[in-house]
RNA sequence: GGGCGUGUAGCUCAGUGGGAGAGCACUUCCUUGACAUGGAAGGGGUCGUAGGUUCAAUCCCUGCCACGCCCACCA
C-alpha cells in the first residue's frame, strides 16, 4: 500500500541507487541503437551546487532520460573542472588560515595540496548532482587534469604552436595585481565607476602656453610619452611637433598629431601612456613613443618614477599627484565624471594593463571554420537569436591570452634554451631531443613555469573526454554530439571556444545543437549573489520540498528568452502537484485498479474512458514535441493540466459511481482504464519527476515489470476519438452550469435537488441518460425527470440553461425570483454581447468575402449555439416572469 | 556607440492573425470514502504607447516610452 503522504526525502536516495547500480544510466557503444549524446558542462571540481546548475542539469537529465525511454543509446557524459584559478584562490585561503603560502610551501607542495584538496572536496558536486537525480554514465567521468585530457591539451598546444597559431607575444594584457597573473578579455568585468576628469596642464617646452589633458588616470602621467592631438585641430595644430615638459617628472615628451584624440572629448588634447593604455600602445606604436612601465607586479609605482612616488599602491599615488599638482598649479579643473573601470572577475581589483610576456592563440584564425559552421547550419542555436551574439563576438574576437601566472592546471609545454630559445614538445624528453638536435650537444632545459588558460582544456571537453586523440569507438559514435545545454553567460567563454577546437582538430563540429537557457534569478529578478544574500540554495528546496518538486518547476519556468524568476510559492504549487499524483495512485491502488497487459485501451466502449484515453494520447503528442523543440515549459504545462484538469478533476470523480456501480463490465474497464492511464502519466512525467514516478511505477506495476528509468516512451495511434470529446465537453459544461447556478444561488452544497429536463434535443437527452449517476453525484441532483415530466412551480426552481438543453432544479421552497432573474439576465447578457461581436463581423461583407470559408463558417455556427441557447434562456426568463 | 531581450490579472509568467490564459494571492462556500499539499463557485486585464499592414492585430511591421542584459578603447 502505498504511505498517506509522499515523503520524497525518505525515497529517494533508495531510488538513487537502484537506478546507478542497476546499470540504467550507462552507455552502450557496442549496441546496435542509435547514439545520442549530451556533453555535461562540467562544474567546478570544488563548486557546490547552486540554483544555475540546478537548472542546466534537469534539463541535460530530462532529455537524458526521454531520450533514453526513447530506445536511444544514450551518452551523458560527466565530469568536473579543474577551474585554474578559483581552485587556486580557495587553497590559498586555506594556507592562509594556516599562517602559510604558496610561496612558502613551493610549487610542487602547493600542487600536492591543491590534489589533496580536490580528492577531499571534489567528490561534493558528484553527490549533489546525484541528489538532483542527474543520471550521466558515472563510471566515465573525468577530470580535466586527467591523464587523458592533459595529453590532449599538450597535443592541442604543440600543433597549434607548430602551424604558428599560439604563439609568444610582448603586449599589453589584463594584469590583475591581486592574483598576479594575467587574464583574458572576458574575464575583465566593466564597472560603471563615478570618477572625476582631471585636467592637467603640461607646459609647452620654450614657450609659456601649456597644453591641457584631460584624463581619469592622473598617475600614470609619470609614464606618459606623448601628447596626441587631433591633426585637424586648430586649436592644437600650431604645437604639433614641439614638446611639454611632465610636470612633477620633468621629462620632455613631443606633442603629436593622430586621428584617436577626439576634439571633441576632454580637452581636445589627450596624453599618451603606451605602456598602461591599450589605445595609448597603439598610438605609441604609430608615433614610436618609447614605452615606460611604472607598475610592479603589485600595481605599485616603480624606480621609474621620481623618487618620492616610489613604491606608492597606484591609489595612494593618485592622491598624491593629484595635490602635488594643486600645489603647482598644475590642475586646471576637475569634473565628476562616469567611467568603466576594469575589474577582475574572480579577485574584484581593478585590472591593470601591463606589459608582459604571454601565450597567445590566434583565435581570428580558428574562429573561421566555427562561424562558417553556423553560418550553414551544422550547429544550430536554440534560441536562435544567440547565433548574432555568436557571430558578432567571433567575428570581431581578439588574440586570446592563454597562459596565466598560477601554479594549478596544465602547464605549458615549452621550455627554454639558456639563450633563450624556445622547444615546444609534448614531453620534456622530446624538447631535450629537439634541443640536442639543434644545439648538437646537451643544454639544460627549463619549463615555462605558466600553466594555461582553464578554458583552454574545457574547449576540448566534446573529444577529449571521448578518447581523443586515440581513436576510440566512443569518439567515433558520439561526437559530434547531439546537444549543449548551457547558458548564455558562457557562450564566449565555452561554447566558442569548443567550436573553434572542435572545428579545427575533429574537422567538425562538436554539437548539432546549442540550447541556451536562462539564468536563474530571484523572485524579484535580481542575479543570485552571496554578496546580495538572495541565494536560494538547491538542496534547502530538495530537502523542504522534495526533488521532484523543485525540478517541475524549473522545467515550468524554462521558457525560452527569457530568465527565470524563482519564486518558493511556485515551487510549493508544484510539490502539491506531486502530492496530487500520488493521491491519484493511492485511489486507484485503492479503488483496486490495477495493470491489465490485456487492455487494450483502443477498444474501450464507456465514452469517459475512449475520452481520457484520446486525451491523454494527445497530452502525449504535446509532451514529446514539447520536449523535441526544447520547449521544456510546454511539456510541464502539458502534463500538469492532463493530470490535474482532466484526470484527477474529471475522470476520477467522473468514474467514481462507475466504480461503486454494479455494472462489472464497465467497473473492470474502467478500473482498467484508470491504471493504464496512471502508468502512462507516469511515463511521460518520468524525465521532469523521476523520483515520485519511479516509486509509483514500482507499486502500479510490480518489481517484476521493471524500472521506469529503463521503460519506453509513450506512443500511440488510434486514440482519437472527437465523438467522445463532444459528448463529454458537453456533460462537463452542463455541470458546470449547474454548478454555477446552484453556487449563485446560494443553496448549500449539501442539499439534494430534483432536476427536470424542461427541453433537450435527442441527442443530448441520450447524453444526460447516459451520465445520470455522474450528474446526481457531481452536483447532487436526488432525481432527473424527463421531459414531460410535471415541472415545479416556478417560484420553487431555478433554471439552467446549456446549448441543446434546459433543465429546472425544484428546490422545493421559494427561491428569490428577483435574483434568479437577475442571474438569468446576466447570462442572457454575455450571450447578446458575443452576439453582437458575431453580426459584426458577419455584417462585414469584406470580412464575408475575404477571410479563410474556415473562420467564416467558424462564426456562423456560433452565431447559430448562440442564437439558440439564447431562446432558450429568453424561454427560462418568460416562464419566470421576467421580461 | 552597437547588439539582444522584455513590457499581458495584485505578484511571477505562458500564449495565439479571428471567442484573453496559468500558478500564487484575493472573495464566498465545502472537512462528501484519493488528496484541506484538497474541492466548488467568483472578482480582477482598453495585452506599454502612437501609427501602419490586414476583412480582422494582444500577436506582423515602424516609431516612441520604460526596464534589463551583453559587447565596445573614447581621455
Amino acid at each position: 500500500m502505498l504511505e498517506k503522504t509522499f515523503t520524497p526525502g525518505a525515497i529517494e536516495p533508495e531510488i538513487y541507487a537502484q537506478w546507478e547500480a542497476s546499470g540504467a544510466f550507462a552507455a552502450h557503444p557496442e549496441s546496435g541503437k542509435r547514439p545520442y549524446c549530451i556533453m555535461m558542462p562540467p562544474p567546478n571540481v570544488t563548486g557546490s551546487l547552486h540554483m544555475g546548475h540546478a537548472l542546466t542539469f534537469t534539463l541535460q537529465d530530462i532529455l537524458t532520460r526521454f531520450e533514453r525511454m526513447r530506445g536511444r543509446d544514450v551518452l551523458w557524459q560527466p565530469g568536473t573542472d579543474h577551474a585554474g584559478i578559483a581552485t587556486q584562490m580557495v587553497v590559498e585561503r586555506n594556507l592562509e588560515a594556516a599562517k602559510t603560502t604558496r610561496h612558502d610551501l613551493g610549487r610542487a607542495k602547493f600542487i600536492e595540496r591543491v590534489w589533496q584538496w580536490k580528492t577531499e572536496s571534489g567528490g561534493t558536486i558528484t553527490r549533489q548532482l546525484r541528489s538532483l537525480g542527474a543520471s550521466p554514465d558515472w563510471p566515465r567521468e573525468r577530470f580535466t587534469m586527467d591523464d587523458g585530457l592533459s595529453a590532449a591539451v599538450r597535443r592541442v598546444f604543440v600543433q597549434l604552436h607548430k602551424e604558428g597559431l599560439i604563439y609568444r607575444d610582448k603586449r599589453l594584457v589584463n594584469w590583475d595585481p591581486k592574483l598576479h597573473t594575467a587574464v583574458s578579455d572576458l574575464e575583465v568585468e566593466g564597472r560603471e565607476t563615478k570618477g572625476s576628469l582631471w585636467y592637467i596642464a603640461y607646459p609647452v617646452e620654450g614657450s609659456d602656453e601649456s597644453i591641457t589633458v584631460a584624463t581619469t588616470r592622473p598617475e600614470t602621467m609619470l609614464g606618459d610619452t606623448g601628447i596626441a592631438v587631433h591633426p585637424d585641430d586648430e586649436r592644437y595644430r600650431h604645437l604639433v611637433g614641439r614638446h611639454v615638459v611632465i610636470p612633477l617628472v620633468n621629462r620632455r615628451i613631443p606633442i603629436v598629431a593622430d586621428a584617436y584624440a577626439d576634439p571633441t572629448a576632454g580637452s581636445g588634447a589627450v596624453k599618451i601612456t603606451p605602456a598602461h593604455d591599450f589605445n595609448d600602445f597603439e598610438v605609441g606604436k604609430r608615433h614610436n613613443l618609447p614605452l615606460i612601465n611604472i607598475f610592479d607586479a603589485d600595481a605599485r609605482l616603480n624606480d621609474a618614477v621620481p623618487e618620492a612616488y616610489r613604491g606608492l599602491d597606484r591609489f595612494a599615488a593618485r592622491k598624491k599627484i593629484l595635490a602635488d599638482l594643486e600645489a603647482a598649479g598644475r590642475l586646471a579643473k576637475t569634473e565628476p565624471h562616469i567611467l568603466m573601470v576594469p575589474y577582475g572577475d574572480r579577485s574584484g581589483v581593478v585590472i591593470e594593463p601591463w606589459l608582459t610576456d604571454q601565450w597567445y592563440c590566434n583565435a581570428a584564425e580558428l574562429a573561421k571554420p566555427a562561424i562558417e559552421a553556423v553560418e550553414r547550419g551544422a550547429t544550430v542555436f536554440v534560441p536562435r537569436n544567440w547565433e548574432n551574439t555568436f557571430f558578432e563576438w567571433m567575428r570581431n574576437i581578439q588574440p586570446w591570452c592563454i597562459s596565466r601566472q598560477i601554479w594549478w592546471g596544465h602547464q605549458i609545454p615549452a621550455w627554454y634554451a639558456p639563450d633563450g630559445r624556445i622547444f615546444v614538445e609534448e614531453t620534456e624528453t622530446a624538447a631535450q631531443a629537439a634541443a640536442r638536435a639543434h644545439y648538437k650537444k646537451d643544454v639544460a632545459l627549463e619549463r615555462d613555469a605558466d600553466v594555461l588558460d582553464t578554458w583552454f582544456s574545457s574547449a576540448l571537453w566534446p573529444f577529449s573526454t571521448l578518447g581523443w586523440p586515440t581513436e576510440t569507438i566512443e569518439l567515433k559514435r558520439y561526437y559530434p554530439t547531439d546537444v549543449l545545454v548551457t547558458g548564455f553567460d558562457i557562450i564566449f567563454f565555452w561554447v566558442a571556444r569548443m567550436m573553434m577546437m572542435g572545428c579545427k582538430f575533429m574537422g567538425e563540429v562538436p554539437f548539432k545543437t546549442v540550447y541556451i537557457h536562462a539564468l536563474v534569478r530571484d523572485e524579484r529578478g535580481q542575479k543570485m549573489s552571496k554578496s546580495k544574500g538572495n541565494i536560494v540554495d538547491p538542496l534547502r528546496v530538495i530537502e523542504k520540498y522534495g526533488t521532484d518538486a523543485l525540478r517541475f518547476t524549473l522545467t515550468a519556468l524554462a521558457a525560452q528568452g527569457r530568465d527565470i524568476k524563482l519564486a518558493e510559492s511556485r515551487i510549493e504549487g508544484y510539490r502539491n502537484f506531486a502530492t496530487k499524483l500520488w493521491n491519484a495512485a493511492r485511489y486507484a491502488e485503492m479503488n483496486e485498479c490495477r495493470l491489465d497487459a490485456e487492455f487494450d485501451p483502443a477498444k474501450a466502449e464507456l465514452t469517459v474512458n475512449r475520452w481520457i484515453a484520446a486525451s491523454l494520447a494527445h497530452a502525449t503528442l504535446r509532451v514529446t514535441a514539447a520536449i523535441e523543440e526544447f520547449k521544456f515549459n510546454d511539456a510541464a504545462d502539458a502534463l500538469y493540466h492532463f493530470v490535474w484538469g482532466n484526470f484527477c478533476d474529471w475522470y476520477l470523480e467522473f468514474t467514481k459511481p462507475i466504480l461503486t456501480g454494479a455494472d462489472a463490465a464497465a467497473k473492470a474497464e474502467t478500473r482498467a482504464m484508470t491504471a493504464w492511464v496512471l502508468g502512462q502519466v507516469v511515463h511521460l512525467l518520468h524525465p521532469i519527476m523521476p523520483y515520485v514516478t519511479e516509486t509509483l511505477w514500482t507499486h502500479l506495476a510490480g518489481e517484476k515489470a521493471g524500472m521506469l528509468i529503463t521503460a519506453r516512451w509513450p506512443h500511440y495511434g488510434g486514440l482519437a476519438d472527437a465523438e467522445a470529446a463532444a459528448e463529454m465537453d458537453w456533460v462537463v459544461s452542463l455541470i458546470a452550469q449547474i454548478r454555477t447556478a446552484r453556487a449563485e444561488m446560494n443553496v448549500p452544497p449539501g442539499n439534494e435537488i430534483a432536476a427536470f429536463i424542461t427541453e433537450a434535443g435527442a441527442t443530448e437527452l441520450a447524453w444526460i441518460e447516459r451520465h445520470g449517476d455522474q450528474l446526481r453525484r457531481l452536483v447532487r441532483l436526488s432525481m432527473i425527470h424527463p421531459v414531460d415530466a410535471k415541472a415545479p412551480a416556478k417560484q420553487n426552481s431555478i433554471q439552467v440553461v446549456v446549448e441543446g438543453a434546459s433543465l429546472l432544479l425544484d428546490l422545493a421552497g421559494a427561491i428569490d425570483l428577483g435574483k434568479e432573474r437577475a442571474r438569468l439576465k446576466k447570462e442572457e447578457q454575455a450571450i447578446r454581447d458575443e452576439l453582437d461581436k458575431i453580426a459584426a463581423k458577419l455584417g462585414n461583407p469584406n470580412f464575408v468575402a475575404r477571410a479563410k470559408p474556415e473562420a467564416v463558417e467558424e462564426q456562423r455556427n456560433r452565431e447559430a449555439e448562440a442564437r439558440a441557447s439564447l431562446a432558450r434562456l429568453d424561454a427560462a426568463i418568460a416562464r419566470i416572469g421576467g421580461a
